[in-house]
RNA sequence: GGGGAUGUAGCUCAAUUGGUUAGAGCACCGGCCUGUCACGCCGGAGGUUGCGGGUUCGAGCCCCGUCAUCCUCGCCA
């Protein structure tokens, strides 16, 4: 075969009159009759070709024009040329070679291609099909540009976390299982029938192990299994940097990866981060955002308005508040000249999604508030709501009267449905917090027992370990969650090395010592084994990529990933096997 | 498991209240064209309206079921 010489992305000028060989696919085909232009496509460009007869550089080529005129889009050739000028004026500024072209001498067909399903060049393309011929999507210079910048992101990840330390260690794939947290994906064991293996939710607990055995400092690019439903920014399985420090307090965790998130702030963004990043407590979180993963990106904050509802003459406020529910709402710059009564509907049955019962609002008018309700506030009151939010005229106030967790939950919603439609943001900025202080338990009312809000290895705040014999709810953890507008990219701990504290944890979790031996005796194990102080982090990297490439849709960012009910349309993954397959596994298909 | 949306030509979409032979752009095929780069011009081919049933004189449109994809609640230590 004709061997490239280079790629159809480098050359310029500098080359005039050089013969070269260029390797790619047909991006499209101009045909003159008497002249045709080829576009020649690869990772790193286009180059325009040009096959004309009588041209001195053909002489070698029999019939050119014949040549070309057989090539269709995405086949796959070698083109011999001489670096050629553009004619004076015909320059095409768009591309990089744009100022020359190559004058074909010599070609080969490569390969054939048939008519591709989508057009490799649009833009637009159903996304089953997409899935489906995943090697003809990934050929869009989109899609590859997506996939440099991954690449580029996780050298960096590499270099910084190899640079400031740490050991690249990898874990198993096949491992137990283990109880909490998300459903395990098993694996049959032939050889030990009957039982399976797990694969990793995380390499959380091989990490500890590390340290225990004097690591000190690890990392990985790790994947990680876990079987649950999917959504926009959550796939089955996924890609972790993973890392874990010994002899550390959570302010030490948060610190080290900040000089990453600065080096990928810089890289990807263009922006120099001001250190250390802000500090929101979880309790804070929730009360001003309604989340543990607040959109900084803008205000509109929840407020607490218990106190104003108090003073209405609303039923409905009254009773919520006799029944020990909370009043809370917000305030949507412009929102009140921009929504009309039938948006303010859909806006309550955005909610009523979130299990809010009702949207009591109020537009803010010059000499009062308007809206079905105004009537029950009097002006002293709505004076007061109005001074609460710095409300100015043609705002929107939105309140929600429920139980706690509704209201935050539809208020969260609601605060990032409005400022994508406000345009409250820049959608190209980005902001980081963490997020601190999480609760270290939370109450399972289905199973009547507490749960471990992270793991059951997270270590209490310090100040709240006596809480854990008498108010366990209280307890707050050494846990961090790095937020970016919104999204959790990350989430780590400081992992409890004092065995009778993790008895404590595990008895409040309704562990008796004999089952967190069962469960977790290799762990516990190694901690009794001269285990240092530790914790760690994770960092969601396809998350990361899927930000900083401006993209709101995580399968985008995954070369083969799977669609919401976990199949892959390229392969047919998740598909029968063989019964003969079964046998040797000593698993049956129950109907 | 629940809720919502979508499914019409290879692709992206249209098709009035249920009413003639289901259209357009792009792609594709053929012809013409020596400076295009979203080439242009002329012509052509291309449809199980996701699938199965039902209502109706008549269904792309209405009803029931089903499948697939997307969003979402639950779930995701």
């Amino acid at each position: 075969m004709l061997k490239r010489t280079c790629t159809c992305g480098e050359l310029t000028r500098d080359r005039l009159g050089d013969e070269v060989i260029l390797n790619g696919w047909v991006d499209g085909r101009r045909d003159h009759g008497g002249l045709i232009f080829i576009d020649l496509r690869d990772r790193y460009g286009l180059t325009q070709v040009v096959f004309e007869p009588g041209s001195p550089d053909a002489a070698d080529l029999a019939d050119p024009l014949a040549a070309a005129h057989s090539l269709r889009n995405e086949f796959v050739v070698a083109v011999k040329g001489v670096v050629n000028a553009r004619l004076p004026g015909k320059e095409n500024p768009k591309l990089k070679t744009g100022a020359i072209e190559v004058r074909a001498v010599e070609f080969e067909i490569l390969n054939a291609s048939p008519t591709p399903p989508f057009e490799i060049q649009g833009a637009e393309a159903n996304e089953e099909l997409r899935l489906k011929y995943r090697y003809l999507d990934l050929r869009r210079p989109a899609l590859q540009a997506v996939f440099e910048l991954r690449h580029r992101l996780t050298q960096l990840m590499r270099n910084t976390m190899s640079e400031l330390g740490f050991w690249e260690v990898e874990t198993p794939i096949l491992g137990r299982s283990t109880p909490e947290g998300a459903r395990d994906f098993l694996v049959p064991s032939r050889v030990k029938s009957g039982d399976f293996y797990a694969l990793p939710q995380s390499p959380q607990l091989y990490k500890q192990v590390l340290m225990v055995a004097g690591f000190d400092r690890y990392f990985q690019i790790a994947r990680c299994f876990r079987d649950e439903d999917l959504r926009a920014n959550r796939q089955p399985e996924f890609t972790q940097l993973d890392v874990e420090m010994s002899f550390v307090e959570h302010e030490d965790v948060m610190s080290t990866m900040e000089i990453l998130v600065a080096r990928l702030a810089k890289e990807f963004a263009g922006e120099t981060l001001a250190l250390p990043l802000p500090r929101i407590d979880y309790h804070d979180s929730m009360e001003r955002y309604g989340n543990d993963r607040p959109d900084l990106r803008f205000g509109m904050e929840i407020r607490d308005l218990a106190d104003v509802a108090a003073k209405t003459d609303f039923k409905v406020f009254q009773a919520a508040l006799a029944e020990g529910k909370r009043v809370r709402g917000l305030c949507a710059p412009g929102g009140g000249t921009r929504y009309s009564r039938k948006d303010l509907d859909g806006l309550t049955e955005f909610i009523a999604g979130f299990g809010a019962k009702g949207l009591v609002w109020l537009k803010v008018e010059a000499d009062a508030c308007t809206g079905p309700t105004a009537k029950f506030f009097s002006p002293e009151v709505q004076a007061e709501l109005r001074s609460k939010f710095d409300a100015n005229v043609g705002d929107l106030i939105l309140i929600v009267a429920d139980e706690s967790h509704v209201t935050s939950q539809s208020l969260s919603n609601l605060r990032l449905r409005l400022g994508l439609e406000l345009s409250l943001y820049d959608p190209k900025a980005f902001r980081y917090c963490w997020v601190v202080r999480f609760p270290l338990l939370a109450w399972d009312a289905e199973e009547k027992r507490f749960a471990a809000e992270h793991h059951p290895f997270t270590m209490p705040l310090p100040e709240d370990l006596h809480l854990l014999d008498t108010a366990p709810s209280k307890v707050r953890a050494q846990a961090y969650d790095l937020v970016v507008n919104g999204e959790e990219c990350g989430g780590g701990t400081i992992r409890i090395h004092d065995p009778a504290i993790q008895s404590k944890v595990f008895a409040l979790l309704g562990l008796t010592p004999e089952q967190a031996e069962e469960k977790f005796g290799f762990l516990l194990s190694a901690l009794k084994n001269g285990a240092p102080p530790h914790g760690g982090i994770a960092l969601g990297l396809d998350r990361l990529v899927m930000l900083y490439a401006g993209l709101t849709n995580i399968r985008d960012c995954i070369a083969f990933p799977k669609t919401a009910r976990g199949a892959d349309l390229m392969t047919g993954a998740p598909n029968t096997v063989d019964p003969k397959q079964l046998r040797e596994l000593r698993v049956r298909v129950v109907e």
